[in-house]
DNA sequence: CCTGTTGGTCAACGCTTGTTGGCCAACGTA
DNA sequence: TACGTTGGCCAACAAGCGTTGACCAACAGG
């Protein structure tokens, strides 16, 4: 749509004088998308947020939907689970994705966009796609069965971050780190590696 | 807020001669919240899926939000865990909840508006409290722990639906709903009853 | 036949939104 | 010093929003 390409693909653009705007912007963006959801996150509250110009987040990103986009480019960052032991795989895939969860409101950002926003749904859709999925793909013991058993996981990990972060379940957000990973593991590893339901 | 309480605790009004459209722009506001949040649902919009003018909303609702509260007085009707076997609850717990999600738009709506909606996630804590934490208090076997177990089984079960209604992964709309108890229901039984982790 | 109430339309209001274009200051070469 | 490029602000645009009040048609009761 714009000239200027604000996708992460590019490969190596020279550094310029206006990269801690550039980089202010996304971070009040992330934050804005995570609290409001798409619609009543505002270019103007995010320009407030950052101290700049509502026109600026235009000029660097081209439009709402561009910015949306730059500022939730999420990469898992999934763990090699090939070296994980195989009665090990939901232990880890739970403190993973709490790690991620914790760590930025990126993955919240996401959340609470995916549900609003035709774009945001299929962004999470691909991410679920190739990032979860070959998680499962390599574990299960039926490969067929495999996007139900990613499915199932999803399901488990997004509710907990749903009622936990989004929602703020008291008794949801009062959950301790060990505690979740306590009940959830056996849950995700049954989805992924038992033989039948 | 307004003379004309839309409220559910009104005893008996006398039937009017516009119940009709007073249904029909609940019916389509229902279906416009479901499918694209608070935001997006615009009062003109509703009216014209209600073929109906806009003003008409405002003046039998007050505002969006009132209409917004009269379109989502969900209940759960949940049944009577008392007279559950304990090793069923699991079972019965997912048969009701996939009931409840396919037989309406409502509780789709809720949960998109939950999310971008301040209103609409303290109106979920409330159903979750009030009628999700009775039963986990009524059937596991440490009540101190309940509010944890129910908010363990409310991430499960809203995370489905959000999987399977909101963000429409293709595996988990996918899946039959004997798949479903196959697999949630044993998870839920664990968390409900089981004595430790 | 008049008259008050009810169901409904129409046109406009004030506001906020995403977006645009013009203008200005600071900088980096030549 | 001159000048093109870059970073930034300002003011405005058109469109869409929730909301309001004036006005009309049909009906009911006296």
């Amino acid at each position: 749509m714009t000239e200027r390409a604000p996708t992460p693909a590019e490969p190596e653009a020279p550094p310029r004088r206006s990269d801690a705007t550039r980089a202010g912007i996304l971070a009040a963006a992330r934050e804005r998308f995570a609290a409001d959801g798409y619609e009543r996150a505002t270019i103007r509250a995010i320009a407030k947020d950052a101290e700049i110009d509502p026109s600026m987040v235009m000029r660097y990103y081209g439009s709402k939907e561009g910015l949306f986009a730059a500022a939730t480019s999420a990469d898992l960052r999934m763990p090699d689970f090939t070296r994980v032991p195989r009665e090990e795989v939901g232990q880890v895939l739970v403190g993973h994705f709490l790690d991620l969860w914790e760590d930025a409101g990126v993955l919240t950002a996401l959340l609470r966009v995916g549900i609003t926003n035709q774009a945001g749904a299929e962004r999470m859709r691909k991410i679920f796609a190739e990032q979860l999925l070959p998680v499962a793909r390599e574990v299960c013991p039926d490969p067929d069965a495999a996007p139900a058993r990613a499915a199932l996981c999803a399901a488990q990990l997004l509710g907990l971050a749903l009622t936990r972060y989004v929602l703020r379940f008291p008794p949801s957000a009062a959950l301790t780190r060990e505690e979740i990973t306590a009940w959830l593991a056996p849950t995700l590893q049954r989805y992924l590696t038992a033989e039948r339901p």
